[in-house]
DNA sequence: CGGATTTAACTTTTT
DNA sequence: GTTAAATCCG
């Protein structure tokens, strides 16, 4: 223990042995913020001799939680009862383990804002409020924001004023109760029903309080009210609570985390201390004095300072495109010319942007170029349309009181159960008062229904009977499996080797992977556990930074992350900051930290760009430079212009600049592509179910590029050249 | 009742 | 440029 702290700093070795009573550690970008959390818990462990099951830590990505996790077992050994975790994996298993106490089922499932949304828009059909006045994702978001508020339904109702607060009142009691019908959650309850049944079960809140004598939170700046106040219930008694953060790193305003949490965190525990964290570890100079420039412009923040005793550096790279597409150029060309000039690997850079659209131009041009890469983000895995049906089976096994899981589900693939026969049975379920699931299995009572859906929804009824009497008796695995064999989900895409339908078998797949991956890694592996670990899992989690690949994601995303090169394309008016942002002081403060959080991110060097035009929408738009290029330091940028450009080092094609790239990361397109037709643009193909057509565009190269072919009638579909199924002609 | 084709609407960031 | 909802046809 002494050599690990004699490792640490001053400031970071007071922070780590305060042990006791409330502490507060304001930690700059870079300043060994993990190390002082991971090493305060060890101390904990090895010289307070606190029991590791008698520790808490919180932190908002389960990668966090992993990495801060295996460190601390790197120093006090492992299986040691630690809990490490987010919050919402944290409170699902508190709820899971006390549910039976309290009403609710142990199933229970979780609904995602997909799920929410679709529930709203039912009830919005029931309650008569209509849908294309009020967007359901409005709604949707303003209960979000009240329950993240501890704002329940009576206390909104109270001060609805205009037609859409009025819709949200109605909405928001229902939507709360068919949740409980439903005997799901969605994110927002994993924090708020704790709290509620903390109030009302003392006894409960008692045990957890005794259990976890230690509490410890990473990311203070980004916890929301209700995330306070689970915090606050759970430290009242013994006040042995650690936060961590950083004021100037307060991004997810946006989704109810308020920033007064840690600007007031003194005043709510007036004996607190108060630990400063300014030494940066990460950055050169120059970009801790661009950084600095930027967040000083903000005003009610803690103040801090950050400094460092490294290098000055190389300035910040600033450059002016025309447009998208020379942007993504340019970034393309000045990581050739920094593989060159510092014989940097892919795996050293970072592309960080504001809106997950912006990937697209970067993508192509990373792809023409024959550079590894990986989008980090966007659509999620979990989240994609033909992974959700797939999930929606085994929600409904498991739960079939999830009425969004079965209606999804219910004639997917179609076995002939439209709306109208849909309706029937709902009806009948409600004059009954039973579930709709258990409606199902009364379709020989239904009169009005005709003999060829009542026979598709009986035998519906008794599969899904079937796998849940199928659980308890086979592995998660086995039954997924077999259960994507009987619903013949995989033919459905089979068909046709157009780039979507190909993309969703490889998906399917994915999942089923995945479900192994867990039947044989998890300690008791169960299709619920499945679940609730797909309804908790981000991108971020599952990325692998070991791999050499250029990483594209977006600035929220990298929070917490480091890269030797950062690039930070699209710095325009309106883009960043974000046009919504534009129109109060404290959004576009917001933005400025934002932007800040992406400077820091930097460990070596930083390039800004911008473009003239940009294509959004479907169309051109004008573009001005971002004020934050204007806000930074002008002694440390460096505007390249095109002069500087270095033309012998522009985008090449692969083959003549093998000297840039690694062997194994750059396949060899000939050979690859001698087994597949040469196809061209402009040419005519005949496909077996679209007919004749004109190959009017193709991307990238290889066995994978893409063609598009536009077909009689003017329809234009994607093929992967490997699996496309047409002649020439 | 289902499937196919056409139309509309939309993109801020995410546990 | 993508996806869901609306409409029409068999």
């Amino acid at each position: 223990m002494e050599k690990i702290l004699s490792s640490l700093n001053i400031k970071q070795r007071e922070a780590v042995s305060a042990s006791d009573g409330p502490v507060l550690i304001l930690a700059g970008a870079g300043s060994g913020k993990t190390r002082v959390l991971t090493t305060r818990i060890a101390y904990l462990i090895r010289e307070k001799k606190i029991k590791p099951w008698n520790i808490l830590a919180m932190t908002f990505t389960n990668k966090a939680a992993a990495e801060m996790k295996a460190r601390v077992e790197d120093m006090v050994g492992s299986g040691t009862g630690l809990w490490v975790g987010t919050f919402h994996s944290t409170f699902a298993k508190i709820l899971r383990t006390e549910a039976l106490s309290f009403g609710f089922n142990p199933g229970f499932g979780i609904y995602d804002v997909d799920d929410q949304i679709r529930l709203i828009k039912t009830i919005m059909g029931d309650l008569h409020v209509p849908p294309d006045q009020f967007a359901p994702k409005s709604i949707a978001a303003v209960i979000s924001k009240n329950k993240n508020s501890l704002i329940v339904p009576q206390q909104y109702q109270q001060t609805a004023g205009n037609p859409f607060e009025e819709a949200v009142a109605q909405v928001y009691p229902e939507y709360q109760h068919r949740l409980r019908i439903n005997q799901v959650f969605d994110f927002d309850d994993l924090i708020t029903v704790p709290i509620r049944l903390f109030h009302e079960y003392p006894a409960v809140l008692e045990k957890y309080r005794t259990r976890f004598s230690y509490v410890l939170v990473d990311e203070y700046q980004d916890t929301n009210r209700a995330q306070y106040e689970l915090v606050h219930l759970l430290a009242y008694t013994h006040r042995n609570l650690c936060v961590v953060g950083d004021d100037d790193q307060s991004i997810y305003g946006w989704r109810g985390a308020d920033i007064r949490n840690i600007l007031d965190f003194e005043k709510d525990f007036p004996d607190t201390r108060t630990f400063r964290l300014e030494q940066n570890y990460r950055s050169t100079r120059n970009i801790l004095k661009a950084a600095a420039s930027v967040v000083e412009k903000n005003v009610g923040r803690k103040g801090k300072t950050l400094w460092c005793d490294g290098p000055e550096g190389e300035k910040i790279g600033l450059i002016e495109a025309y447009d998208d597409r020379e942007e993504a150029a340019r970034v393309v060309e000045r990581i050739q010319s920094e593989i060159i000039r510092h014989k940097r690997a892919f795996k050293d850079f970072a592309v960080l942007y504001r809106t997950n659209a912006q990937s697209r131009a970067l993508e192509d041009a990373l792809r023409r170029a024959g550079m590894s890469y990986v989008i980090v983000g966007g659509l999620r895995f979990y989240e994609r349309k033909e992974v959700k049906d797939v999930l929606a089976y085994l929600r409904v096994i498991t739960n079939p009181n999830d009425t969004v899981s079965l209606k999804r589900i219910i004639n997917f693939p179609v076995r002939g159960i439209g709306d109208v026969t849909l309706g029937r049975i709902e009806r009948h379920a409600l004059l009954n008062g039973e579930r709709l699931f258990d409606a199902l299995g009364d379709a020989d009572a239904i009169s009005e229904m005709t003999e060829k859906p009542r026979k598709s929804v009986l035998a519906f009824y008794r599969m899904i009977q079937k796998y849940q009497d199928l659980v308890d008796k086979i592995t998660p695995n086995e039954l997924a499996h077999t259960l994507v064999d009987e619903i013949g989900i995989l033919n459905l895409y089979k068909h046709d080797a157009t780039f979507e339908d190909a993309g969703r078998l490889e998906n399917i797949r994915e999942l089923l992977n995945a479900i192994r991956e867990y039947a044989e890694t998890a300690e008791d592996p169960s299709l619920a556990g499945f679940l609730e670990q797909v309804a908790l899992v981000t991108d971020i989690d599952t990325w692998n930074d070991q791999s050499n690949a250029v990483t594209l994601m977006t600035l929220h995303t990298a929070k917490g992350l480091e890269f030797p090169v950062v690039y930070i394309p699209g710095l325009e008016e309106g883009l960043f900051p974000v046009m919504r942002s534009m129109d109060s002081t404290e959004s576009v403060e917001e933005e400025r930290r934002l932007f800040y959080v992406g400077l820091t991110r930097a460990k070596e060097k930083i390039y800004l760009l911008w473009a003239n035009n940009r294509y959004h929408y479907g169309e051109y738009s004008y573009r001005m430079p971002s004020r934050f290029i204007k806000e930074v330091d002008p002694s440390v940028l460096d505007i390249l212009t095109p002069e500087k450009y270095e033309p012998k080092e522009t985008v090449r094609p692969p083959s003549r600049s093998r000297v840039l790239t690694e062997p194994d990361v750059h396949p060899d397109y000939e050979s690859l592509s001698q087994d597949i037709p040469e196809l061209q643009k402009g040419m005519q193909v005949l496909h077996s179910s679209f007919g004749k057509g004109e190959i009017i565009r193709i991307e990238g190269r290889g066995p994978n590029r893409k063609i598009s072919v536009r077909f009689s009638g003017g329809r234009v579909k994607k093929f992967i050249a490997q699996y496309a199924k047409f002649e020439i002609c």
